[in-house]
DNA sequence: ACTATTTAGTTTATACTTAAACGAAATTAC
DNA sequence: GTAATTTCGTTTAAGTATAAACTAAATAGT
């Protein structure tokens, strides 16, 4: 009794011709196989999420620090958000908070020691991880898809301006 | 002061020839750009969010309803979040639950009328987010995107064996 | 100076998500 | 028929996410 999954629903009951629709829900798929994976392999081998990794990597592309602010911006998140990721992360003694000595309302947010040698080790397991996954196209094709993305998303940050109204 | 996006830096740090990680990146951008749009519009319009809607499409989709169970596996969620979901859903009358007569540890849920006339609704509106953003595009382009996401989609899948042991 | 406004970040309430523990019901083993 | 096991769904605890209300601090306007 193993139920078709709705993706497959979804495609039976769409037009032929509803190409965007159809790109959309490829793209959803590919996307979703892949997140799926890695979410389970972070949460295993280094009982973290994804969220945290990211935080940990903008701190590491940027060693003297970022603000709350910043980091919101940077993750496209709002600030309280941040504000659980980094309280959590620091409690962990992986990030190291302190406030702005020339604007008390600001909080510089660091990456520590030991937040460094936990994020080196998931960075390098990360882009093994897409490696093998993505492994077995010739690199024309990857780079097609890639390009395929990108022309997307240029396209759809162009036609949202419309919606942010 | 507006700092450069973490999709930005990641991309700078990245060598040249790391191309699974960047079309990865690619993805990620891609994905969330649309996602991000979709998000915000039907939480400003209708109130609601993704996992309702999807939870909406699977019994909009099957009439005769379907076990929380089945819902869990479709959705590919955990049992315990279609509970939260389908509580919230029919509490606001816009989905049926009943303990099944044959099993009495089975629910069957149904969509409502007042569900289906939400979902029609939603459900074209959705179609046409899509197709905006999505426009601008050849049909050759569409497709060519389809088929690279479908074909590193079934990459994924086959790849991603190794890891569910 | 002093009031008003803006800015930075936190808190709160709510929703979504998981894993794990749990309760109830059905099935299997004997 | 009873005991053990499996199955279905809920509950619980914790993390992640938002919007909106809030606090504290800095800045602008006068």
């Amino acid at each position: 009794m193993t139920e078709k999954n709705l993706y497959e629903s979804i495609l039976e009951s769409l037009p032929e011709d509803a190409d965007h629709r159809i790109a959309w829900l490829a793209l959803v798929r590919c996307f979703s196989s892949i997140e799926r994976v890695l979410l389970k392999h972070f949460a295993q081998k280094y009982n973290s999420s994804l969220p945290r990794y990211d935080v940990l990597t903008a701190l590491a592309l940027n060693r003297d620090g970022l603000t709350m602010g910043e980091l919101a911006s940077m993750l496209m998140v709002t600030k309280g958000n941040i504000t659980g990721v980094v309280r959590r992360l620091a409690q962990d003694g992986l990030v190291l908070k302190n406030t702005s000595k020339s604007d008390r309302r600001v909080q510089s947010v660091k990456i520590s020691a030991k937040g460094v040698r936990l994020w080196e080790k998931m960075h390098a397991d990360y882009d093994d991880m897409i490696a093998l996954l993505l492994s077995g196209q010739s690199v024309e094709q990857i780079k097609e898809l890639r390009q395929a993305l990108r022309r997307t998303r240029l396209l759809v940050e162009k036609n949202s301006v419309a919606f942010n109204s």
